[in-house]
Order: C-alpha cells, then sequence, then structure tokens
DNA sequence: TATTGTTATACTCTATAACTATA
DNA sequence: TATAGTTATAGAGTATAACAATA
C-alpha cells in the first residue's frame, strides 16, 4: 500500500546492528551516543521546536507576546470575523484552553469578542486597532527571527524544512480538536502513579 | 557575517506584500489563512511535533512508555555508567526534573542508580536485564512508528527532515542545561495576569 | 439533541529556589 | 566554593466534565 515512494531500507542505523553498546562510561565524558533518537523524527523535531521557541520569545520578550498569543493575533488579523471555535481549531488548540488565552489578548485591548448576528452564540473575533498595530511592529520581530533561521539552514534548506513541516500536518491525528466532547468513553488506563520515599541508591 | 550561503530574499509571502485581509468572514468557514504562520518554522515544527508525538504516544500506549521515558532508557541503554545529570543534559531536561522521570524508570525496574565509586555525590545509571529487554521491544515499536513517518515524508523527505533538524540543535539556546544554577538575576518582569470576570461579549 | 462559549479542574511539562552530601 | 542529586513549588500547556445560552 506504502511501498511505492521510498526505499524504507535503512531503519536500522545504529541500534538493531550493534546491539553492543560502545563506551563503557568512564572516559565516554563529552559525547553521548544518542542512538536511535538521532534518527528519530519526534526527537529531533521536540529539539529544534524548543530551540525556535527560544529565540522567538527572546525575540517577542520586549512586545510580551508569547507564541500562541501571537499565532492568535495573526489568524484574526487574516481572518477577521471568525468564530472563535474557528480559530481555535485552525491553531489545535481546545476551544476550553483558548478562552483564557484569548483574554490575555482582549484584556490588553488587541482583539475584541463582538456578537455574531447570525448566530448569538458565537463570538466574532477582530483587531483592535491597537491589536492592529502592534501586529505591524510584531511581524518586523517575526521576519528578524525568521531570518535568524534562514541563517541557519540556508534559504534553501529553510524552503525544504516547511515544505517537509507541511507534510506531517495532521499525521498523528493529534488535532486538539473537540471532536464534539466525546463523551461517552471508558476510563481509559489506571496510570503508574510514583511517589518518591527516601532512597539513597544502594551500591552496586 | 552570515550572507554567505542564502539570497534570504523572500521572507514577505504574504503578510508584509498583501497586507488587506482578503476573505470578510462570512463564507470562508472551511479553509482559514495562516498568514505568516504558514512560513513560521516554529509553528510548523510545533505542530509537525505535536502530530508526530500523537503517533508515538498511540504506538507505545501498550507499553506504557512516554517519549521522554523511551528517551531514556534509549542513552541509557547506549551510555551505561553515565551520571544522571549526563543524561539529563544529552536530553535537555533538567537534572530536577529528571529525577522524577528517572523515578517512574526505576521504580518499574527497568533502571538502576548504582554509586559511583569515583565520587560519591553522583549515581551511575545501568538499565536493569528487564529494562534491556524491554527496549528492545521499544525498539521495534519505535522502527514501526518512525517507518509511518517515513512513509508520509518519502525516505529521501524523511533523511532530509532529520539532517535540518540537526542543523537547529542550539539554535536558540534553549538547552534546558542548568548553567550552574545562575542565581543572582534580576526577577526578570512583573507578568501580565488575566483573572477572568464575566464578559458578555457586548455587540459591535 | 447539538453547538458555542465558559468554568472548574487535573495532569503533564517546564522553571526556580533551596537544601544535603559530597568534592 | 562548587557540584550532584534531591525536594518543594510555581508556572505554563493541555486534557476532560459539566454547565448556560442558543440553535
Amino acid at each position: 500500500m506504502t511501498d511505492s515512494h521510498a526505499p524504507r531500507s535503512n531503519l536500522r542505523h545504529r541500534s538493531a546492528q550493534t546491539s553492543a553498546p560502545p563506551p563503557t562510561g568512564q572516559e565516554a565524558d563529552a559525547a553521548i551516543d544518542l542512538g536511535v533518537l538521532g534518527q528519530s523524527a519526534g526527537f529531533l523535531l521536540k529539539r529544534a521546536q524548543m530551540a525556535v521557541f527560544a529565540d522567538f520569545i527572546a525575540t517577542f520578550a520586549t512586545a510580551d507576546i508569547r507564541p500562541a498569543q501571537f499565532s492568535v493575533l495573526v489568524i484574526v488579523g487574516r481572518n477577521p470575523g471568525m468564530k472563535q471555535s474557528q480559530v481555535s481549531a485552525a491553531l489545535s488548540i481546545k476551544r476550553t484552553n483558548f478562552v483564557p488565552l484569548l483574554d490575555s489578548l482582549e484584556d490588553r485591548g488587541l482583539v475584541k469578542r463582538k456578537m455574531a448576528a447570525a448566530d448569538r452564540r458565537s463570538h466574532a473575533l477582530h483587531l483592535t486597532a491597537k491589536g492592529t498595530a502592534l501586529l505591524t511592529e510584531l511581524t518586523v520581530l517575526w521576519t528578524q527571527h525568521e531570518r535568524r533561521i534562514q541563517d541557519k539552514l540556508g534559504h534553501d534548506g529553510w524552503t525544504q524544512l516547511l515544505r517537509l513541516l507541511n507534510g506531517l500536518e495532521n499525521f498523528g491525528g493529534a488535532t486538539g480538536l473537540d471532536e464534539a466532547d466525546v463523551a461517552d468513553l471508558p476510563p481509559a488506563k489506571p496510570k503508574t502513579r510514583t511517589r518518591r520515599v527516601a532512597k539513597p541508591a544502594d551500591a552496586g
């Protein structure tokens, strides 16, 4: 079914082949062998995301704007009048968690909830004049931030990265959407709790 | 200094050029314009990471192993005898958060803290026989998981992605390392608190 | 009955300060 | 004085359940 595009041969880089651990743990102090983590998209995605977000947060610190807040401002700015549930779904944020996030922006006078005439349950979202002005400034910061990534990867690498990341959209099905509140489901697993109780690490 | 590799020309894809928002927010229900987020490495990295982790968690659910736990097992398995601080640094996990993570594995008999003879402050980490056996099984699951990503991106795309992600290692400086406890620093910012107080969204 | 926004709540992940025992 | 591990705690981010208003 899925064997059309890739040779899918080498998923056996390190661990499966060389199952014997090389360093004995004495003078191997500088470099740690990441094993399969070095070929693990999840691990590398997480690490890269943390690094990029760190630069983002530092860049936007003067404006006191977090990544999620910036995302909302961008979406609302380019899609005025959308409902909360539409914006939150576009950002894979559950509508229940979207409420305080929107609050933080509305309290600062950047975004406005307006009553939707057609459906009085929903709120149409718009940027305020202040929000629009701030977004213009934030876009400058964002350009500087993104340019640093381009400088790190090269422009072609940066373009490739964006294309590949877009290819992983809705891969695992972790959307943050609500799926009609789900409701009737078994309570899953009993959970493995772990409380620490004084453990002096006996000798080996 | 950094103008050697990329033309760095087009960071002006959407927002800077077309500053007027296209949809009026009425029949634009299906597709939302992501604006600059579509060219934002941070946003796309986060989204891809969430999707990949969702598949990872579903794949490893039968073994009740989380991504961070798997990472520790892999690192300890390939680097036996390393200190906690070394392993946690390799995974960009603060040593203070690494303690309960290790506890969860030691309580299940997968990892053992052994007293290091040379430095009695540190703990040398080793897999138990049970931990080694489990890691072998987990590696099979991991291969299935990673292969699904390969199927999604194509083998070449997958290889490119790993290479590009490695290029973003220690980009922003968000390592999760400890930097000698830092200690003397000003308390940063006053924080923008947000408590909600009944807001019925007046009409516009 | 279903949807929209909301509240309350809990769990995970991450971050900081301070302690202990060793060095 | 500095380091390794630990504890406690606080803060984000994310998850589910339940409710009122509206459809």
